[in-house]
DNA sequence: ATTTAATAACTAACCAGTCAGTTATTAAAT
DNA sequence: ATTTAATAACTGACTGGTTAGTTATTAAAT
C-alpha cells in the first residue's frame, strides 16, 4: 500500500498557523528534542522545505508556537477582573474562573512545556515568567491584599496564598495534558477550582483545631 | 592548555550510582533527549564506554534512575504515618510534612522528568502513575474520609481534596527544580504545605461568606 | 601471569538544514 | 477564450554534523 501524495496546493496564508498547530501539538507530546521537523510538516500537511519558507529554525518555531499561542490570552483576562467593583472575594472567584477556563485550551500546554523545556531556552524561560507568570500573580497578590484591606480575609502572605490558590488548576492541568489516560481527572478545572476557593475561604473545619 | 586525564580507576561497585546520580541531573537539567551519554559520562567521572558496561542502553539508564531514586522513599512515609495513632488533623499534617521534607531532596526533579518524558515513555509512566502516584493519592484519601468520620472535617470530597492539598507542594517543587533563578521562591516546601494546610482546616474569610 | 574494569577510537544511523527542481497560480499577449 | 510567459509556493533528495552504541586495546588489581 502506498500513500498518495495530495495534489499539492498553495496557501501561503493559512500555512503559519497549520504548522504551528502541527508544532505545539508534537513539542507537547514528545518534547522538543525528540519531535522531528518532517513529522511536524507531515502532521501540517506540507514538507520540510516550506516550514523552513516560514520558519527560519527549528528553535524559531518553538518560541513562535510559545508566543502565538500565549499573546491573545494575556490581556483578556486582566482587563476583565480589574474593571470589576464587585468585592474581593467575588472577584477571586471571577479571577479563578476566567483562569481555569482558558487553561481547558491551550495554556496548560505551554505550562507544560516551558517547564520541559526551560533548561534549553533560558531567554523563552525569562520572557514567560516575566510577562505570564509574575503577571498573573501580580493581579492575584493585588485581589488578595484588597481582600484583606476590606476585613474581608484575615491578615495573611499574600504571595504565598497567590501561590496556592493557582496550583491546583495549574498543575491538574499539566497532568490532565499528561497523565490523561493513565489517571483521568473526572471533574473539569473550573469545579476543581471553585472546589479549593470554598475551602479556603472556608476551611473544613467542624470545630476549632489550629 | 591540555586537560589531564586523571588516573584510571576501577570502582566496580561505585559506578552504576555515579552514573545514575549524573544522568539524573543531567536528565532533569535539559531533558532526556536533549542529554548525551558522552556528557553523563564525563560528568560521572568515566567515558562513554564505562557507562555500557553497567547499563544496556540510555533508555535503561533513564529508567533506572527514575526507579532508584523513588523507591527508597516508597514504603518510609506510608509506614510512618499508617503506624499513628493521632488525630486525622494531625496525621495529615505529619504525611504531608514528610512528603513535603522528601520532595525537597530528589522527587521533585523526578516528578518533573516524569511530567516531561512521559510521551516518550509510556510503560514507565504507568508504573509511575500506579506505584508512586495513585498509592500516595490512597493514602492522603483514607486519612481525608478518617478525619470525615470522626467529625473532625465537613464532609466532602475526598479526592478531589487530595489531589487539591497535594498540588502546591508538586508544583512549587517542580517550580523551584525548573525557575529557580528566574522565579525564585523564598519559603521552604513545609513552610507553604503547613500555610496551606492551616488554611484547608481554618479557611481565609473572616466573616460567613460562602 | 591472568583477569577484567575502563578507555578511546570507531561505526552507523539519524536528523536539522539546504537547494535545485517542480508545479500551481497569475497575468500578459494573442 | 486560449495560449504563453513569469512568478513564487512547494517539494524531496542530499549533506554535514552529531550521537547512541561497539570493540580493540590498555592498565589496574590480584
Amino acid at each position: 500500500m502506498q500513500i498518495e501524495p495530495l495534489p499539492r496546493q498553495r496557501r501561503k496564508e493559512a500555512r503559519p498557523a497549520e504548522i504551528i498547530e502541527a508544532a505545539l501539538l508534537l513539542f507537547h507530546q514528545k518534547g522538543y528534542s525528540a519531535t522531528k521537523l518532517d513529522d511536524i510538516a507531515r502532521f501540517a500537511g506540507v514538507t520540510k522545505g516550506t516550514v523552513y519558507l516560514y520558519f527560519s529554525s527549528k528553535e524559531a518555531l518553538f518560541k513562535a508556537a510559545i508566543l502565538e499561542t500565549i499573546q491573545p490570552n494575556l490581556d483578556r483576562i486582566e482587563e476583565a477582573v480589574m474593571s470589576s467593583q464587585a468585592s474581593a472575594t467575588q472577584r477571586l472567584k471571577t479571577a479563578m474562573s476566567s483562569w481555569a477556563s482558558s487553561m481547558n485550551e491551550c495554556k496548560g500546554s505551554i505550562t507544560k512545556l516551558m517547564i520541559a523545556e526551560a533548561g534549553n531556552f533560558p531567554e523563552l524561560s525569562d520572557f514567560y515568567i516575566e510577562t505570564v507568570v509574575k503577571r498573573s500573580r501580580k493581579l492575584l497578590i493585588h485581589l488578595i491584599q484588597a481582600g484583606i484591606d476590606s476585613g474581608e480575609f484575615r491578615p495573611i502572605d499574600a504571595d504565598m496564598l497567590a501561590r496556592t490558590i493557582f496550583s491546583p488548576i495549574l498543575l491538574t492541568s499539566i497532568w490532565r495534558h499528561t497523565y490523561a489516560k493513565l489517571d483521568p481527572i473526572t471533574y473539569s478545572l473550573n469545579q476543581l477550582s471553585d472546589f479549593h476557593l470554598d475551602i479556603i475561604f472556608n476551611g473544613i473545619a467542624l470545630s476549632e483545631q489550629s
